[in-house]
DNA sequence: CGGCGATGGCTAACTCGATTAGCTTTCCGG
DNA sequence: CCGGAAAGCTAATCGAGTTAGCCATCGCCG
């Protein structure tokens, strides 16, 4: 019998894909290894464990998200790249559902390598940036960049969910939240007491 | 030997309590035996299967939860209201994690039965309710709900997933996204195309 | 061209969690 | 006090992940 010609990038390549189609938590070792057409064991020569395999899919997708939100953002500012942004994001997560998921899951322990913090401070640098115009001094910088990060997610996680009844008016929801952050960031009362602490800002612990 | 004195209720409060401490999706019907003093087969006398008791969690959940932001916001409106409400939330969501994981998961195929439909629908008029005083009509009314669902969910999702590197910050972080959110949505641009849709407003869909 | 070591795939077997079958014991109403 | 329903238990099955160990294939080197 012909080899399969696997190697660890098509197993995991192959396995964002299913994840995708499935959703990253149903999938399985053994539904990976009958799409790849070979048994499941055989799969144990490319990836460690399932654990593996799955770290492995997150970091993959990552660096796919990060390439997606940066190409549209970059050197934008302001509501226009807000907007550029929050578009871009929404719209690669409602393409790779199961990618998205695996992006934003919480890591079990010991799933945080290097990598994965330095992708997840790239993703927060892209929104410092785009975020770059309004007047956000100080911790107000860290703090917008949580709000945008917030609320984008939980748009894309409830939309995955299923959690919004009238599909045809998410569109325009979306719309409506992008205008009420821009809204409120370009209007949000300035607490002087947080203004003084300036200092404290850490651009890549978002 | 005595009988340990079950019941469905006992079994299913202390899948909750276990679920808090050791993660929803780390539950299982042997820890949960271990923890009722029983072997994990006596636990199918009480519920018929592990999906039936996290469907048992998510309820009971999403009552304790409904219960818990209703008390704030009975009988107000506004952007105090919406304060209370959105601190009411977060203290809920950190201090039940699992239950809190169980009420925003997706519901499995077939889960979602008429008593969580019906929960749903009384937390998103709670919401409807806080947002009253704001100058939304038409379909801005169900825009502004699920802006401040999102936003919620996805800054306690972020939190309880330890996503947001600075835990000093994370209380004036949530302060700010609803400083934000408020100023938002008092000054949100109306799109005239928009409004002209009031017709379509349905509260319970969310 | 032949050989050979590394590699990739396979079968068999084990573990663990969920679940079912069927037995036994306890409890409660009559 | 008695009989059956209810609640626990042991034994056993099933599926997913994983490991061990066997064998075929590939690519390279003499």
């Amino acid at each position: 019998m012909p080899r399969a010609g696997l190697d660890p990038a098509t197993v995991i390549e192959a396995g964002a894909a299913l994840a995708d189609e499935v959703g990253f938590e149903k999938l399985t070792m053994g539904l990976l290894a009958e799409r790849l057409g070979v048994r499941t064991p055989s799969l144990y020569k490319h990836v460690d464990s399932i654990e593996a395999l799955r770290r492995g899919i997150t970091l993959q997708a990552m660096r796919d998200f990060r390439d997606a939100v940066a190409r549209v953002a970059v050197g934008r500012a302001g509501p226009g790249a807000v907007r550029a942004f929050a578009d871009a994001y929404r719209r690669w997560a409602v393409a790779h559902p199961g990618r998205y998921s695996s992006v934003v899951r919480a890591p079990d322990a010991g799933d945080e390598d290097e990598e994965h913090r330095r992708l997840s401070n790239e993703v927060m640098q892209i929104m410092y940036d785009v975020l770059a115009g309004f007047e956000l001094r100080g911790t107000h910088a860290v703090d917008a960049a949580r709000v945008l990060r917030s609320s984008l997610h939980g748009f894309a996680t409830v939309e995955a969910a299923g959690g919004f009844g009238l599909p045809r008016d998410v569109d325009r929801s979306y719309r409506f939240l992008i205008d009420t952050i821009i809204a409120g960031l370009q209007n949000v009362p300035v607490d002087p007491a947080e203004d003084a602490s300036s200092r404290e800002f850490h651009p890549t612990s978002g």
